[in-house]
DNA sequence: ATCATAATGATAATCATTATCATCACCATT
DNA sequence: AATGGTGATGATAATGATTATCATTATGAT
């Protein structure tokens, strides 16, 4: 599906900061990026933009469903493009590093948890905090 | 152990503006509170402080190991006092509340998940999100 | 091509949090 | 109990992230 189609079908219009704005997410080599990070990229590409543009526009595409907002505890939130599938986090507290990772057995048991405190679950947040193979002393 | 030890153990004097944090962290009902709930409170109490102190003595706090931040989605960090005992929490997305699991499968399964990565684990942060039983329609 | 409407960019405003710094309180020592 | 050095406080300003405002501009249905 096209950014244009996608667009067109959560009701935003097509225009160049949007199309410029999902390309960045899905071109940089960093998957989670800030803000700041995605205007600087901008003007790299020696695009034209605001910053306050490029915040409206991924909150615009985070209520549409097309990104997923993160907050790790860095005081800023990190976004990345919404893959079909679902997908918690490793983050590097010395080189910053993100890496994805799935587990079926904590989906599942969180579901438990849930329901065992009453709970109608919408989503979950699970990062774990450490240090990458690369940053151990 | 007493609040004032408490202190003395970690290096900070023992002062009014301490005490009283803690005091109302300990008393409170709510369990996690920003730094701005806690300043109110301390109004509330007849207590001049200024919010400055808040912010401060509660990272003094959390540096200390007494209590602990947590990030939920709100934009500003919450603080509860540091139990002996970790877990993760229940965010009802309507009202508010924060309820407080512990799950051994869900804590093993994250070492495995992070051996596998190669990561060496430092800490976690588990938010599942949704409503409570009070709050579903 | 026209036009209503939505989107943009520049800017100011807000919110959470931290830094600064002169004054003040704690507490070990006398 | 008085003293003094050092750490703590409060008022204020500064910062960083994010949102609101609003006049101008671009989009897309007609």
């Amino acid at each position: 599906m096209s950014d244009r189609s996608q667009f067109r079908a959560v009701g935003l219009k097509t225009t160049l900061p949007r199309l410029k704005v999902m390309e960045i997410l899905e071109n940089s080599g960093e998957r989670h990026m800030t803000a700041e990070d995605v205007y600087k990229e901008m003007l790299n590409l020696k695009e034209e933009i605001g910053l306050g543009t490029v915040y409206r526009v991924l909150n615009q595409f985070e209520q549409a469903g097309l990104v997923e907002r993160n907050n790790f505890e860095s005081g800023s939130s990190v976004f990345e493009i919404k893959s079909d599938s679902h997908h918690d986090h490793l983050v590097c507290m010395k080189c910053g590093v993100v890496e994805e990772f799935f587990d079926p057995s904590i989906e599942a048991q969180q579901e438990k948890v849930a329901k065992m405190a009453g709970f109608q679950i919408a989503g979950h947040s699970l990062s774990i905090y450490g240090f990458c193979s690369d940053c151990q002393e």
